[in-house]
DNA sequence: GATGAATGAGATTTCATTCAT
DNA sequence: AATGAATGAAATCTCATTCAT
């Protein structure tokens, strides 16, 4: 039993600093973040922060590291699933992009410390695109090349950019971050009617010749 | 007629201290912005901005506002205008939408500092809607509702979300704000293949049926 | 008569803070003196001082120059003046740096703060020998060529290390340092025997009659 | 015999402690040295420290005195030796001092650690004189007025201050604590010259009436 | 004996804000 | 209108010291 408390404590201790450091660092911003409170919330003194992390920057890299590796984990991990045809793999897919992006408080917040700080912390953009980004990106090419060519998916420009097929999940991460105190969203629904959108279009579909000649 | 200069100068005060916090504050964000630096843009000093605006949280106010203004008058100008058909007025009026919030530096620069001081200005963030997110919205609103009753606009639920319809720009906004440093995106480009996306969606045209019983 | 108070305590502000931090850096060294006691002992609060000086290493560095100036200058026009022998301008030399080397409290304490951050400001020392020690040991060594080309001065290698010279004054300057509080020293009669050794010497002069009537 | 490395080891810490101390006193002076350097020096951790010194002022005064103490011993020791004619003895003598004085990094930076914190540690000044100069001083004397007596050293006030003799030894300490990066000096040469100087000054020889009238 | 997590006082430094000129 | 010296509160960071293990 001995070096039981002490021992556990100590190796919490990192992970409960980071945890409040997340929630400071989002309440206020990086600059307007106190040392002091994050230590507050964990219940410890601000020397103590100190004792694990280099300074408030790298604490501050070090919680958007570990927030993010769950998800970059989970990420690639659905990434290399399968599912019968590209429609059905892209309607999972964008699900669960859309819940790490945009319905989950915690990748949407790290999104709005991202952007926050883009010009002040470089290297988290370029581990974000690394990790996360570049491969969803990557991914998605290659349904939409694999579905066009079995013809499940149109021809279209769209795979160009890829990335268009993340704009409703990033456009409600903003949406969110911006007015969700103000007015709620029903954000399943928000999904159904963007993967709608996506696969069908604006346009009636009975019309045999399309309208852009 | 002495003093031509001066007057001229005393009246463009406001305007270039309003400018050159717009730039400090988008480098550095709202903390960690200091007056002096904003001062010494614009060639005076700390206790000249005093003069002009209460501190430093009504400047940054001011600031969005003035930002903001030429750009909510725009889009109000442009709401109010007319097409023929739903889907040409869709385009135009996108292609309006994505210059303004995602091509032009200062609307997307603007947004960022939305995003990041969401907590701490929400009047700001509440002015943001009634004055142009909200106007906007509704008017795409009502430009499907109307092509739906023409039957340029296919029944769809999207009618439920017409912001989904901003999701392209703000998705490339976000994508400009985090990574424009790292790769150059054609945004041209990306905005004829958004309409494109929105208007025919991924899945084919041709046959007659749809994939999606 | 506008301005006068507040210009002239601007002009003299600086020169305040450098005398307040002069007593304050002998009296704890470097490292342990604190800004505020600096400020306090000026009569203003800390953010004056960073108002007037870059940080704490800059003040100590602007401090130690200002100090030692004049005593530089001093030192350079007395060595540019002459006197009829060697022997005689010697003593007056010397005398001369008698006072500012060990006499003086301030270039005492000046030399024991050298003594004690040689190696955090390597660059006062290269000042401090470029200024002074480096002209003095040259003009000590001019003059016993000299005088030892006139005959006044017996051949010796003392003139390999001129700086012997400012033995008695420098082991003064120590004596003083570490022990004045203890025991009172006369210093006029110190420099009388020194120089009287170092004229003279320790052992019986060889002629008949005794050496000093 | 198990735990006979340990038990050795054991017995070694302070000094390995107090070793390590002086290095770090010596390079950063007394308040900007970190304890926990010092620990990492002799390769535990701070709490050790405080296993075997009260606390950093403790530790300070315990280093000085476990330094000096074989020093003043061995000037204990020399001082009671003798030599035939007093020249003679105080050649000897003053070698030896040159040495610990001067020559020895350690003596020499001891020296500087007092002249740095003489105001804070006053008993080690204390300490100092009691064991070291006042010895040495009063040997000094008692050599010259036995010469003097003798025949062998001129009648001089030089029997006023013994600690003139020191000089040329403290200088150079002065001179190797503020310049040895810079120029290396000849300690060899220095104190051969030294010597000549104190024994036969600067006069010439030969002339029969002494030049201070 | 030794460790190292934790503390907490204190130091440097920054900067929004004021106000006499 | 504008200046810029001065303030003072607050934030980051350091480190001697303690003590449970």
């Amino acid at each position: 039993m001995a070096g039981g408390v002490r021992a556990r404590r100590k190796a919490e201790r990192p992970g409960e600093i980071l945890e409040a450091a997340f929630e400071e660092f989002v309440q206020n911003g990086y600059a307007a973040t106190r040392l002091e409170d994050v230590a507050a919330r964990v219940g410890v003194t601000k020397g103590t922060i100190y004792f694990y992390f280099e300074n408030k920057e790298q604490l501050f890299v070090a919680m958007v590291r570990e927030l993010s590796r769950p998800v970059h984990l989970q990420a690639e991990e659905f990434a290399a699933s399968n599912s019968s045809t590209a429609p059905e793999f892209l309607r999972s897919y964008l699900c669960f992009l859309y819940r790490i992006i945009a319905t989950d408080p915690r990748g949407r917040e790290i999104l709005r410390l991202l952007i926050a700080e883009a010009s002040r912390f470089p290297a988290l953009i370029d581990e974000h695109h690394q990790n996360f980004m570049g491969p969803v990106v990557r991914r998605l090419r290659q349904v939409l090349d694999d579905g066009n060519a079995k013809g499940e998916i149109r021809q279209s420009s769209v795979l160009e950019f890829p990335e268009l097929l993340l704009a409703p999940a990033l456009s409600l991460n903003i949406w969110m971050l911006l007015f969700s105190d103000r007015r709620p969203i029903d954000m399943e629904r928000h999904f159904e009617i963007a993967v709608d959108l996506l696969l069908n279009g604006l346009l009636p579909r009975t019309t045999s010749e399309s309208n852009k000649p």
